[in-house]
DNA sequence: GGATATTAGTTCGTATACGAAGGATATATT
DNA sequence: AATATATCCTTCGTATACGAACTAATATCC
């Protein structure tokens, strides 16, 4: 057995930030796979019930992410039912994104979905712990 | 001005998290851009250095990745001249990959620049917080 | 020893992600 | 008013990510 040049890359901060997120994706993945959305899609409609009739833009500084992603993950959920877009009336650039009555009608279940996909995630901490673990995502997350 | 329905997004922790992550990744990829370079490949050359000539499947385990992903990885890495593949001479099903010359020329740089990545990241913590913050990375990422 | 199961790797389909470029529209400047 | 600039959105190119299906090669079982 020939000895390891360097130490184990999961010991790399980045690394561990990464498979962090990427077991929590992979488990909220499987809470959203029965209602067929994605992760994604679920932050956007999420988003939009906090503010309906946003524009691709807001809700992208909003959901933290490219409008060139936006623009698939939106047509998508257009093709899938769960959002429709509208030319806003006084500005021709513009498309607001609106929940569909569907999206509306699982809007409970969702939310419950989501909090459920969270609550198990962090239920190997204690409650001091979430707030600190919160805290150290919130401030690795601001610019 | 329509009142919120819900809270606002960022407070869902794996939505926090996904933004943790992509704030941590994009400061790297920024970091490795002069090397052409991109995350998952500086993933592979450190796992490489830790233990050269694994399989794909051996590199999947230690990094997290699914074998459909690396296919591509080390594909896109043998063409750029990072790794190479070579047949293992006891099982016809196996390819072994190893780091090229090139790679092992710019090893102390591409560790260099993960370690002051990593540094810069963390350093709106203390010590105290970065230890607490990683020891609950560890506990998200294992299963 | 031959049918069966397992394993390694590739390919395909779908969905993020983001930079860059382009078209349409709106605003600002002169 | 005409030009320049800025903004919204889409499209393209590249790179993850992963499940599923597929081929090739090895192991196992009876």
């Amino acid at each position: 057995m020939i000895p390891p040049k360097t130490k184990s890359p999961p010991e790399c901060f980045t690394f561990m930030l990464a498979k962090a997120y990427q077991k929590a994706h992979g488990h909220f993945r499987k809470t959203l796979e029965p209602f067929g959305l994605t992760n994604i899609q679920h932050a956007v409609l999420e988003a939009l019930w906090y503010q309906d009739g946003q524009t691709a833009v807001e809700l992208g500084q909003l959901l933290v992410l490219d409008k060139a992603t936006l623009s698939g993950v939106l047509a998508r959920m257009q093709d899938s039912g769960w959002t429709e877009r509208r030319p806003d009336p006084s500005d021709g650039r513009v498309m607001r994104v609106f929940v569909t009555a569907r999206a509306e009608h699982a809007r409970e279940q969702l939310i419950a979905a989501r909090e459920a996909s969270d609550k198990e995630i962090l239920s190997r901490f204690n409650l001091e712990e979430q707030l600190l673990l919160k805290r150290f995502l919130m401030a690795l997350m601001t610019p």
